[in-house]
DNA sequence: CTTATCAACTTGTCATACCAGTTGGCCGCG
DNA sequence: CGCGGCCAACTGGTATGACAAGTTGATAAG
């Protein structure tokens, strides 16, 4: 940004496309152009701001990859509204990156990882009720019924701990849950060959989800404390092939 | 994406710039396209895919509002280190939305907070030494001198909370942190009326160093929780105009 | 009433042209 | 010999016109 205290700092040029798309995502922000509403077209929006049809179509385009709309060919854009899906989507790619370009990252992951779920599981206890608590023991089962398909296995996992977040009523507990244990995912060493745990884990679920069921927050962090604990070191680097 | 075992089930066009935006993303990932590297030029890479100019040019871009490289014109194009900060700033406008666009999302995005911060804060116990016990008390008299000053005072904040992550070691939690406190910044009543409740931050701050001197991370998660519970109120979506 | 066709809208892609920024090499001058 | 200016060749930024391809609504025919 440009100082307003220096006269003489250096001009920053902005490109036609990047206004276009300050316009445009200004009238998003502001709900004059609200979810679901169409987008002028390309043509409307070259008269409207006299601009060509490239810097048009690059904005819309850059629109498109924050997730604010939604091009379709033949049709007129969309105006999304904003979800922490679409949000934390963004952070796909390059989180996956980060992961695979430094070993370090991995472990840092695991640390943000385990702060978040044992925070979240003390306030999931604080607000299970009991329909919840069998809804937890039903997806215990779903991966029981796992056992022997890695895949399956990891991802009745991912839905397991993404539900305990669910619990506490905050959406975007369980958005974050789930991003980062997919990212994770790929780095999960029994995917490759069975590691034998699977019981273990089955039982420390079917253990939280009982402390989960009698309210009883330090019970539950200290089994998903020891339950993350285990698990950590099944997340390594030599998975990812 | 489309399913192996539906032979029936729709096709999925992909746009020529996407796939452009897939072939260079598997440079840069596979390292074949390593940080610093220059990227081949429009023309070169129009000839090498057999597409025309828009096509390589939205894809530049696409990975340009990705983070994966810098497009400066008359220069080629740069792969960029990824990093946390990169990543995280892929969020940052539509997080802002979100918090704009709906009063429960900011509680959400404040109980997020607390539990990334009192589970810090009990790592940050366990790392604590003289020198960063000192930077801290350092940081506190910024914070001070700040007084009557309400956006430097709340930077000062932020400062410190950013330095509580980093006494963990890792990167990725003092960039979340300092993310959510910048998102939340905007919220925070006291920027446009002086809450007179300063004073009692910076004990607070003081307090949670000590705990932090001494090791004690649970007298350091419950005086962290006690400022985060005390502080919570003061952001409100009423403070935004 | 249903189905097929067509026109008018939309976005996707391309080629060509020119503008504007950066950099390196070369030449002239002191 | 060193320095400064100029120019060419590279780079990305922007525009226009053309055509392809997808969607939708209206109309006509059976």
């Amino acid at each position: 940004m440009q100082s307003a205290n220096d006269p003489f700092a250096p001009i920053a040029r902005q490109r036609l496309s990047d206004q276009v798309y300050d316009r445009l995502r200004g009238m998003i922000v502001s709900g004059q152009l609200g979810p679901g509403d169409t987008v002028p077209s390309e043509r409307v929006l070259m008269e409207r701001f006299g601009v060509g049809r490239p810097a048009v179509r690059e904005a819309m385009q850059a629109l498109a990859n924050k997730g604010l709309i939604t091009i379709s060919q033949g049709e007129r854009s969309r105006v999304n509204a904003p979800t922490a899906d679409i949000a934390i989507g963004q952070v796909d790619e390059i989180a996956k990156m980060l992961l695979s370009s430094e070993p370090a990252n991995l472990g840092h992951l695991k640390q943000l990882r385990k702060i978040l779920e044992t925070g979240t599981v003390a306030l999931a206890a604080r607000h299970c009720g009991e329909g919840d608590a069998q809804a937890l023991r039903d997806l215990v089962e779903v991966q029981r019924a796992a056992v022997g398909d890695p895949e399956g296995f990891v991802a009745a996992d991912i839905a397991f701990h993404v539900a305990i977040a669910g619990l506490t009523g905050n959406p975007l507990l369980q958005t974050v849950t789930g991003a980062m244990l997919t990212w994770l995912r790929d780095y999960y060493a029994p995917l490759l060959r069975w590691s034998g745990r699977e019981a273990t884990t089955l039982v420390e679920h079917a253990r939280l989800v009982d402390h989960l069921a009698a309210g009883n927050a330090e019970a539950a962090v200290a089994m998903m404390t020891a339950h993350l604990d285990r698990s950590d070191p099944l997340y390594t680097a030599e998975a990812r092939s």
